[in-house]
DNA sequence: CTAATCATGTAAGGCGTTACATGATTTT
DNA sequence: AAAATCATGTAACGCCTTACATGATTAG
């Protein structure tokens, strides 16, 4: 039985959008704008050769720049069925490794004024990347988006998560930068 | 020049804390209580080991049940010197690779309903942990440490966040929910 | 007496990153 | 003329999970 990766999941929730090419795939999947995941191609390529051993995808070449073929990946009727299948199941427990979090657990064993500095380094980065997500929120609302049967829900339902949990991050980067600073003698 | 993994540093912030057997430490990792990192003990084993050959801690036998000996692990004052160096350095980019969000990333290709069931599930399961979480974020503020001189406020403090983050994502999920729901005609 | 907990290790295999390898087209 | 982008693949290595393997003590 040939069970489908998470990656290969992955690829088909993009395919299941329109088709694309090995490349096109790695480039949507580099930065995590819209949704959760990345890959690179030396993953993927492998991973769509067996997804088309599977008859989930198939494809066409095109002559394509390079020496070798350009080849347009398509879900299949079969990859349709497989990945409205696994959409509605209940996902694994996510175990997200965080490492700034790991080092607030043993905040104790650093020097105070360096963390300061560190969580509000971290605040700055964070409001950053919320001031992006909220432009790219703004124009998926004005492009009608934020209706569940637009094409482009599935990016604006990511991204509304995305936001508020950059919001919340820079909240506590600088509570903790404060309670840090904070010294009642 | 040996270079200290992910994990190694995850157990060096376990072991500041106090002496632990390898056993202990897996237990500590199990489960994500307090902050975000897990490891399972045919990791933990060799990591230690690792560690020892790098003089960052040290270990003392004792006679303990089963086959082999039981070894008390202590950070060493080389340990304690890596690991508050690493502490105050920026983390590298996190990744964290979410399922549901790439669920909802393609949310259009599965079938309404069986999706709105998947979030209210979902966000059941996330009040269940904010439920747990809070009752462990009062018992922690009741023992004081939400002062930063507390030997647990590292506890406090990622338990913060990880309150502020259930929060967030039940309210997603029942907002996801009722989007779908939603249908003007 | 049976199950859980304490306690430590190894092996196989999957997943993921970095680096190696090639080369045409387009932009600066 | 040089650099970036388009385009596809392989190899080596590290991280992580699952399963294999052993056996004493304690609680029900």
């Amino acid at each position: 039985m040939s069970t489908v990766s998470g990656l290969g999941y992955a690829l088909l929730c993009l395919l299941v959008r329109g088709p694309s090419t090995g490349y096109d795939l790695a480039a949507r999947l580099r930065r995590p704008v819209g949704y959760y995941w990345t890959a690179r191609h030396s993953q993927i390529y492998p991973e769509l050769a067996r997804l088309v051993d599977a008859g989930l995808v198939s494809y066409e070449t095109e002559s394509g720049p390079g020496p070798r073929e350009k080849k347009r990946y398509t879900i299949t009727a079969v990859g349709r069925r497989v990945l409205a299948e696994w959409l509605v199941r209940p996902p694994a427990p996510r175990m997200p490794k965080d490492e700034l979090l790991l080092k607030t657990y043993a905040v104790a064993a650093a020097e105070p004024q360096r963390m300061v500095r560190l969580y509000l380094d971290m605040a700055d980065e964070c409001a950053q990347r919320l001031a992006q997500y909220r432009g790219m929120l703004a124009d998926l609302a004005d492009d009608g988006a934020a209706d569940h049967r637009h094409p482009k829900f599935g990016n604006y339902a990511t991204l509304r998560l995305g936001v508020a949990t950059e919001e919340q991050r820079v909240a506590w980067c600088r509570w903790m930068a404060s309670t840090l600073l904070d010294d009642p003698g």
